[in-house]
DNA sequence: AGCCAGTCTCGGA
DNA sequence: TCCGAGACTGGCT
């Protein structure tokens, strides 16, 4: 883990995320911990004031979508740690509406490897901005839940906020 | 080489 | 119609 970057808290109703930023935007978010609080190593005056503009359009946008809505702002994301097949699957992720769902195979055909299903999941699973990055839009072909890194819980949450009905669990 | 957040096809309840 | 097992898949570690 490198050392130039921000860790701020980003207070929601469901708890605390915990967003980093480079110096070019967000690179990660994090679902809130449950025992453990706030990061404890940066100082708010330290803080860089586009960072913390960018951290004010992170959190907003994350309240919104935890409200089932479509944020107006998104901070700039830096996506350089993943390789460009993970990227281009962030990045038709980042197409599904609020409220709407693909499939794994969907997202495959989308970026012109409609075989790569399976690693479309793997990208998935890497993809270090959930939430912003809509990872929990994409569900299996047969419109089962799929995986999702941070908890099916919170997938299933994130869903039923967007008011997208899921056929089993219900 | 082995793992996987998928998907399709069968066969049996 | 609804699972479960098996085969096959492509990209990542």
């Amino acid at each position: 883990m490198k050392a130039s970057f921000f860790e701020l808290p980003a207070a929601t109703r469901d708890g605390q995320f915990v967003a980093r930023y480079s110096e070019k935007g967000l690179t990660e978010v994090n679902f809130p911990r449950v025992g453990r609080a706030s990061p404890r190593a940066v100082k708010r005056e330290a803080v860089p004031a586009q960072i913390r503009n960018w951290h004010r359009a992170t959190t907003a946008a994350l309240k919104t979508i935890l409200a089932g809505r479509s944020p107006k702002n998104f901070p700039p994301l830096d996506l350089a740690n993943g390789t460009t097949f993970q990227r281009k699957v962030w990045n038709a992720m980042r197409k599904i509406s609020s409220g709407k769902t693909k499939s794994y195979g969907e997202i495959a055909r989308a970026i012109g490897k409609p075989k790569a299903v399976r690693a479309v999941g793997g990208a998935c699973g890497a993809n270090p901005i959930p939430v912003l990055v809509p990872c929990h839009r994409v569900l299996a072909a047969n419109k089962k839940l799929g995986g999702f890194s941070g908890g099916l819980d919170w997938k299933r949450r994130l869903l039923a906020r967007e008011g997208v009905s899921l056929p089993s669990a219900g």
